[in-house]
DNA sequence: TTGTAGCCTTTTTTT
DNA sequence: AAGGCTACAA
């Protein structure tokens, strides 16, 4: 472990002076983007080459040396949990300044967030001049999606002819690239007429429910400022100082705004690695990169390119990967720090038998006085994460899952949140169609399309339709009374949203609405956890108390919705604190760990089939793979499997091109199996779950033969009576059995 | 109006 | 494989 220098940000040089104290540890190249003096400045930085703690240490220096208030500075990430990483290391570098009797300077005053968050804020502030409700909420792309198909079939567009992906995309799209549907050519084309159709009513749709997607946060800021010269002034005075991490991900819309809010006066200190730009398919664009050093007067480069997480041969691997890339803006990453193991290269019958695989290692690597939480399963997507927790968890290995279902998508939960915003906005029709009948209280489609014809006649929302239709006659008494009983359980709530705590209110919110009810009746495993996650919500709700209000006199419930929907939810940490970490590609950029799994490197799942189509497609798949090989620091994994069972179809795979791509003489093939030729030869039936008599069989188990003794399953093929598997008895080598005859037990 | 059985489609990455 | 959607019976 001796070439990882130790991490300053906590390294008592308390006696130094502060300059010194700062800089110490740093290398030149390091030093040279910290110290730099003020001005506009472009850090080009390698995987692991310190291009946080860059960011940091520019920060402390500004305020320490430069003398300059945190009040006018501002740092912009992409994600909550960069956000945060990166207010807590400042605030510990300076306390540590702090002691060494340094006057206290508070980064509490500092601007950290992300694009969105940063842009909700200023909502929040604007919401008058930025033209929207001042009780306007954010949602996200599944309630987006909703709208978009109900905007679509009030036009009468066939799902099946326009698919609401589609149009959903179309949108984002023209947001992002700062387009209203007024900018857009008056299409001779249908498609394109169409979309700009969907657009316009869906926007429409969105004011009045006072609603606002993700691509409008920043839309609205950037016309809010392009309309109000005075409020962009005020911002523009205040924020002297500009700092950008991850700037290779910034789109069009992100790339306008820091222009505007920089104006002519700030110093923007940009950090960003065009070779781990990947996030091409929502906007981001990496020649913001160049247009930077152009629009932005007397730009200075800095590269950083010594890593120092990675062994000499992770590294060797990830460049010789990256060079297939042109057009980059070049850039070598080298170490002083050993070569270290080879890159071990696993070739897997099937899914199932990667996962047996990788869970081997990660019990070997725990047995061997690891910890769990170094190892990393990193996978191309998130459907490929179910065999690998099937696997962790029949080990009895603690794991903990990164995004894919995030906790406030699930079902349950966007119920009860849905209540909660119709508290928070009676005019929330998005909310009030969810949730009115959820769970069933007879009011049926009948119903509740007359309360939205009605709102749509009179312009008004679907809660006041209701009002209005309740007392009209055109409904039958039942219907009627149902939608009174549900106003009315609405409005009782609504008595004590100013009064309770909102964990409270939630908690009436279950109990009243009978969502609580309903899942206890049904009672089954799944409901169960539903009722559990109910539960985590309640408690979720209990940071949100009034003193804790740091957001512009919002209440606690405006707060929490507002957060809950820009924030992935990475903290409701459940279960698995300690354990191995399971994440897509996607989510992993930015960390490290000793051990690193990459798996499923097959044509077509990585690069993904989708990104085949085109050159930068292929190449934003390249930059993902040497996102993933980079966050290795000591040793790396890769596996594939000869065939894989995608969307409950049997596929035969080639090996990724990525792997061809890192140099062989870096890469050390393992075989665990048998010398048994069979191996080679695909599997003709699928080779795991057999449903014979003898129950849960598949590749990977352990079972007991009366006469060969304890064994793996190594294949299978067949089924019924034909069903055979392939055995592995340690010394006596492999077996070919027939299922119904060998009499074989599971072993645990 | 509700609940369910069976048909259908969908397949990437996320603030 | 799994979720969404439709059609149908109660």
């Amino acid at each position: 472990m001796s070439q990882f220098p130790p991490t300053p940000d906590s390294d008592p040089n308390a006696d130094l002076d502060p300059a010194s104290a700062l800089i110490n540890l740093l290398n030149d190249a390091q030093r040279e983007a910290v110290c730099a003096p003020l001005g506009n400045r472009l850090i080009l930085a390698g995987a692991g080459s310190g291009k946080t703690r860059v960011l940091i240490y520019r920060m402390a220096w500004l305020m320490q040396i430069e003398r300059i208030s945190p009040y006018s500075m501002l740092a912009v990430t992409f994600t909550n949990k960069a956000a945060n990483e990166m207010r807590a290391r400042l605030m510990k570098l300076l306390r540590t300044a702090e002691n060494s009797g340094q006057p206290r300077i508070s980064a509490y005053d500092l601007w950290v967030g992300t694009f969105h968050g940063l842009a909700h804020r200023l909502l929040r502030q604007h919401w008058q001049e930025a033209g929207l409700l001042e009780n306007f909420q954010i949602i996200d792309s599944e309630d987006q999606s909703r709208i978009v198909r109900k905007v679509m079939k009030a036009l009468e567009l066939d799902e099946k002819n326009w698919p609401p992906k589609q149009a959903q995309w179309f949108i984002n799209q023209c947001k992002d690239e700062a387009r209203r549907p007024h900018d857009l050519d008056n299409y001779d084309d249908v498609f394109e007429r169409t979309m700009k159709q969907v657009y316009k009513n869906y926007q429409e749709t969105c004011e009045r429910n006072g609603l606002v997607d993700f691509a409008e946060l920043l839309l609205r800021v950037h016309e809010l400022w392009v309309q109000n010269p005075h409020i962009l002034a005020d911002y523009q005075r205040r924020f002297q100082h500009i700092l950008v991490d991850e700037f290779q991900d910034t789109n069009t819309i992100q790339y306008l705004w820091l222009q505007q809010l920089a104006g002519a006066q700030a110093h923007v200190f940009a950090v960003g690695d065009d070779d781990q730009s990947i996030y091409g398919w929502r906007g981001a664009k990496v020649t913001n990169l160049h247009h930077f050093q152009q629009d932005f007067p007397e730009v200075q480069l800095t590269k950083l390119e010594q890593n120092y997480r990675s062994t000499g041969t992770i590294l060797e691997a990830a460049n010789r990967l990256i060079g297939n890339n042109p057009g980059r803006l070049g850039k070598n990453l080298w170490t002083d720090g050993e070569e270290g193991l080879p890159i071990s290269l696993y070739r897997a019958f099937n899914e199932y038998d990667e996962a047996r695989f990788i869970v081997e290692r990660v019990q070997s690597w725990a047995d061997e006085g690891g910890s769990l939480k170094e190892c990393a399963i990193l996978y191309r997507s998130n459907a490929q994460s179910r065999v690998l927790e099937e696997a962790l968890l029949s080990a009895r290995l603690p794991y903990r899952v990164y995004g894919g279902l995030r906790f406030f998508e699930r079902a349950e939960i966007k119920d009860a949140m849905a209540y909660l915003q119709l508290l928070a906005n009676e005019d929330n029709d998005s909310a009030f169609e969810r949730v009115v009948n959820t769970p069933t209280r007879g009011i049926g489609d009948r119903t509740v399309e007359i309360v939205r014809q009605e709102a749509r006649r009179n312009g008004i929302s679907m809660w006041r339709a209701a009002g209005q239709v309740i007392v009209s006659g055109e409904l039958t008494t039942r219907a009627a009374n149902a939608l009174r009983k549900f106003q009315e359980m609405i409005l009782q709530l609504r008595e004590n949203t100013g009064s309770l705590p909102l964990h409270e209110l939630t908690e009436q919110v279950l109990e009243n609405s009978g969502l609580r009810a309903q899942l206890k009746k049904k009672n089954t495993e799944k409901d169960q956890t539903r009722l559990e996650n109910l539960d985590e919500l309640v408690n979720a709700t209990k940071h949100y108390t009034d003193e804790s209000l740091d957001s512009d006199g919002l209440s606690p419930l405006q707060t929490f919705l507002s957060k809950t929907v820009l924030d992935t939810g990475e903290e409701s940490s459940h279960s698995g604190e300690n354990g191995v970490q399971l994440m897509t590609l996607h989510s992993a950029k930015g960390l490290e760990f000793p051990l690193i799994f990459l798996c499923g490197l097959e044509e077509k799942l990585f690069p993904h089939s989708m990104s085949l189509q085109d050159e930068n497609g292929l190449e934003e798949e390249r930059r993902l793979c040497y996102v993933g090989i980079t966050r290795a620091m000591r040793q790396l994994y890769i596996s594939y499997a000869e065939v894989r069972r995608l969307h409950g179809q049997e596929n035969y795979t080639r090996p990724s091109r990525f792997i061809h791509e890192i140099p062989a003489e870096l890469l050390e093939e393992i075989r665990l199996r048998s010398s048994n030729q069979a191996v080679y030869q695909a599997p003709k039936a699928p080779a795991f779950a057999m449903d014979s008599g003898a129950g849960k069989f598949r590749v990977g188990q352990r079972v007991m033969h009366p006469k060969f003794g304890e064994g793996v399953i190594l294949n299978s093929e067949g089924s019924g009576a034909t069903e055979r598997v392939e055995v592995h008895f340690g010394h006596q080598g492999s077996k070919w059995l027939v299922l119904v005859y060998a009499n074989l037990q599971a072993v645990e």
